[in-house]
DNA sequence: ATCTAGATTATAATAATTCTAAACTATTGA
DNA sequence: TCAATAGTTTAGAATTATTATAATCTAGAT
C-alpha cells in the first residue's frame, strides 16, 4: 500500500470500510520509507504507546488478517511461537539476526537468483524464498 | 541418529537415560529410510495408534526437545500455528506443497548453491535455507 | 537391595489466537 | 436528512499449543 496516500479512499477501493481503527492502522503500517516487520503484540503496543489509541486486540487481529488477505501484508515464518508480518509483500529473501531476533529484507542485489533443478509433476512454483541466519562471529552457533 | 542401531546405547552415549519412552520414540523417529517431518501432535497420535503405547504429552514434548538439543531433530518453520520437526538435521532446502501441506526435503542436486552477495559486518552466516512453495498448476495462488 | 538424580506423569498455568454475541457505525437509499 | 442494514468493533469466553509444577517413578550407581 503506497505511503502518504489517502487511506480512506484506498480502503474503500479494497472493499474495506474505512473505519477509524483501520485508518489508524494504515497510518502506522504503511506511512513508512522502509519495510516493517512486526508481531501482533508489537502492533498493539505501538498503537497504545506511540499513537495513544486503544484498539481492541480482536480488531488488530481482524485488521491484520484483512490486510493480509488483500495482499498488503505478508506473514513470515522464522520461529513458530509467534506470527511475524511484513509490509513488503513481494517475494523476497531475508536475513535473520539470531542475536537480536531482527529480520532484515534483502533486495534483488543481495542474493543471486536461485536455480531450482527439481521439478514436481503437476505442481508449479509459487515462491522461492531464502532465509539466511546470521549471528555474531564470536558466538556459539545455534 | 543412525537407523537400526541400538538405541539404548545411543541414548546413553548422548547422556540421556534410555527410558522405555525414549527408546520407543527413537524407534518411531529414527528407524526409517527417508527423513520424516512431523508435529508433536502427529507423534502423539502415532505413538498411541501405530505403536499402541501411551506416552504422556509432556514427555513427548520433553523428549523431542531433548533430541533437538542434542542435534538429532531440527525445528522447521513453515507456518506459525504449529512447530514442525525434521529428522534430517543438516542444513538443507525444502519444497512445501501448499495443496497437501506436505514438506519435501531437497538434496544437494535439487538446488544450486545460493550465492549471497550481502555481508553484515561482525556477523557470520550460520545457515542458508531455501523454501520453495508449490501448488497445483490449476489452482489460484495463495 | 537401597539410594538418588533424573524422568515421567497428570494437571495447572500461560500465551497466542479465534470465536461469539452484543453494541456500534459507515453506507445506502427513501 | 435520517432510518435501515450490513459490516465492524469490542470484551470476554473458548480453543489450541506449549510450558511449568510437583508428586511419583525408575535407571544406574553403591
Amino acid at each position: 500500500m503506497a505511503k502518504n496516500c489517502n487511506f480512506i479512499e484506498k480502503l474503500r477501493e479494497l472493499g474495506l470500510r474505512p473505519t477509524k481503527q483501520r485508518v489508524k492502522m494504515c497510518e502506522l503500517l504503511f506511512n513508512r520509507e522502509k519495510t516493517f516487520h512486526f508481531t501482533i503484540n508489537d502492533l498493539v503496543k505501538m498503537i497504545s504507546e506511540e499513537m495513544n489509541e486503544k484498539i481492541s486486540l480482536a480488531t488488530v487481529y481482524n485488521t491484520v488478517h484483512a490486510f493480509e488477505k488483500k495482499g498488503y501484508l505478508k506473514e513470515i515464518s522464522i520461529n513458530s511461537d509467534k506470527s511475524y508480518f511484513d509490509t513488503n509483500t513481494s517475494v523476497h529473501h531475508h536475513f535473520y539476526d539470531e542475536d537480536t531476533n531482527e529480520l532484515i529484507d534483502c533486495d534483488e542485489n543481495d542474493i543471486d537468483p536461485v536455480n531450482i533443478k527439481k521439478n514436481i509433476t503437476g505442481k508449479k512454483i509459487n515462491s522461492v524464498e531464502v532465509l539466511v541466519k546470521v549471528a555474531s562471529d564470536n558466538q556459539t552457533q545455534k
